[in-house]
RNA sequence: GGUCCGUUCGUCUAGGGGUUAGGACACCAGAUUUUCAUUCUGGUAACACGGGUUCGAUUCCCGUACGGACUACCA
């Protein structure tokens, strides 16, 4: 069997897309099953949409997600260059095989004689204005201009394009590995340009040349790419490069979560979930695009997330470690329909893995905002905290989001859950619970507990009536955690003080 | 407009000529929790439509509808 040779392609023109995260994956996922070869090729042949820093970001993404890259940018190999824009010369090499063999051409059309094409062809009737078998005849190329003509033209430096003759009335197939056989007309192909005026190639060619030199076995790449396949397919017939020619899989798009549409990150923007694995500068708006990372979202519980957007194992597992994914996953299992993106069952991933991970790890989390507010604690209480907080815990930013009421008295009372619950039953109870607390030695979860179940007893008043208003006495909430265990984590004097202060606050609010 | 691709609960999906059409997320209800959350139990909910083929079709075929992608000297 040929060996495993994947590639990874994207565009340096801005943060990577979460979508080409799963494509990064799926490849990545075939690479390591069989113990192939996972390549990095940055696709950077459109000088004016290259964005500085966008290569880099593409690579600490991957390396955040999980996504080692055997070869290429950044490693090396033993086909690099592995950036387009550093290969010219091997592109032009081939054009020129190309056209040496008649199956391409020169084209001096400028921009505007395109332009009068295609209205001319519209305004006739014509469906597809394409530059194409019947059109090229019309146009200023070396199939339509004399020799001298041509000769001409190139000794006076005139821009010229290299543009792909394809065959009148062919029927070219291509099996997808997911679509399986996909037939189309060589007749609704355009001559595509493989080479720009600028001496840059274009996605066409360069895609083609660089997956046979890299001996890429499998493309698997997003459904945009489709409709131009059959375009490739030529292409490798054309370069004699047929019986090496990798296998297509092209993924289902990943779709906007509520309409139709290819997501976006517009779409996400709008309903306030990430676009992006990193956060993301954008270089001229300046602006932040928060990322998964930085939104709490675990690479983990991502990669879980993003490998079931469109496959599947056929078992009722969900969870899946990136070494399960590499064990049970086949592009067979992949499915055809678009997917929406539906950023709940991330989160839902996400409190899974959250959830799976050691009491220590989850107190560092919070020890790492407390770090950033500044507020001290111990390793041990913040374990203490973790296995307090940890059932309700989404996010590793939860811990202290939901827990701060630990370390921050409250300023203010809930107002609803004060007009409930605050009455002149609760604050007897709560003033003589108060007292009892202060004559006790120490305080722990059950001290609190008992204590206060001593105190509503000898009042003859049901504890959990005044529950809920002790909680507001001292968080400030309506709800929350186990509150004696609170109480523990919070201490003697700070529980005595806060209840204090709820005491006289509130009793001039009810009066 | 043209070409190509697609269509099972709200969402991700399993399944496949005869099934009570299965699971997960979400949602709803009950139980647990003195609160909220968690957890547990249960529930609502789907084969786009029309023709064939067949004893029988959600499953196969053909149309239609709907959706998407592509239609650049962008990838």
């Amino acid at each position: 069997m040929r060996e495993v040779r994947v590639r990874f392609a994207p565009s340096p023109t801005g943060a990577l897309h979460i979508g080409g995260v799963r494509t990064a994956l799926y490849n990545y996922l075939l690479a390591r099953q069989n113990n192939g070869t996972m390549i990095l090729r940055i696709e950077d042949t459109d000088q004016n949409r290259y964005v500085p820093g966008a290569e880099e970001y593409i690579m600490k993404s991957l390396e955040w997600a999980g996504i080692k890259i055997d070869e290429g940018v950044g490693v090396g190999g033993p086909h690099a260059p592995y950036r387009q824009s550093e290969r010219k010369d091997i592109y032009k090499k081939y054009a020129q095989q190309l056209l040496d063999e008649g199956n391409a051409y020169y084209a001096f059309d400028t921009e505007q004689e395109l332009d009068e094409m295609r209205e001319r062809l519209k305004a006739a009737g014509v469906d597809n204005q394409q530059y194409n078998s019947i059109t090229r005849l019309q146009m200023r190329n070396s199939l339509t201009l004399s020799a001298d003509e041509l000769k001409a033209l190139m000794d006076a430096g005139t821009p010229y394009v290299i543009r792909l003759k394809v065959p009148k009335k062919e029927e070219i197939r291509l099996n997808d590995l997911i679509r399986s056989w996909v037939m189309v007309h060589s007749s609704q192909i355009d001559d595509k340009v493989l080479m720009k005026s600028d001496g840059m190639p274009t996605y066409h060619l360069a895609n083609v040349v660089d997956d046979y030199l890299m001996k890429i076995s499998h493309v698997i790449r997003g459904e945009e790419w489709l409709p131009s396949a059959p375009l490739h397919v030529l292409l490798y017939k054309f370069l004699g490069w047929e019986n090496e020619m990798p296998q297509f899989a092209h993924l289902p798009l990943l779709l906007k979560p509520s309409g139709d549409g290819k997501l976006s990150k517009r779409d996400a923007d709008q309903l306030g979930f990430p676009i992006f694995p990193l956060t993301w500068k954008d270089p001229i708006t300046k602006e932040d695009a928060i990322g998964y990372k930085e939104a709490g979202y675990l690479p983990d519980a991502l990669i879980n997330f993003l490998a079931f957007l469109g496959w599947n194992p056929g078992t009722t597992q969900e969870l899946f470690s990136m070494d399960e994914l590499i064990h049970e996953f086949s592009i067979e299992r992949i499915g055809k329909a678009g997917t929406k993106f539906d950023i709940l069952k991330a989160q839902w991933f996400n409190q899974q893995y959250l959830r799976a991970k050691s009491d220590s790890e989850l107190a560092d989390y919070l020890l790492s905002s407390l770090a950033k507010e500044k507020i001290d604690c111990s390793k041990d209480k913040a374990i203490k905290i973790a296995q307090l907080m940890k059932e309700r815990a989404t996010f590793p930013k939860d811990f202290w989001e939901q827990g701060k009421f630990l370390f921050i008295p409250p300023t203010s009372f809930d107002e609803q859950v004060a007009g409930k619950r605050w009455n002149d039953e609760a604050v007897k109870v709560i003033s003589a619970y108060k007292d009892a607390l202060a004559a006790l030695p120490s305080l722990d979860a059950v001290i609190a507990k008992t204590t206060l179940e001593e105190v509503t007893a000898s009042l003859g008043i049901g504890t959990g009536k005044i529950l809920q208003a002790l909680r507001l006495s001292i968080t400030g909430l309506g709800a929350g955690p186990d509150l004696m265990i609170s109480m523990e984590i919070m201490g003697k004097e700070e529980v005595i003080k806060r209840i204090a202060f709820a005491l006289e606050t509130m009793k001039v609010k009810v009066a």
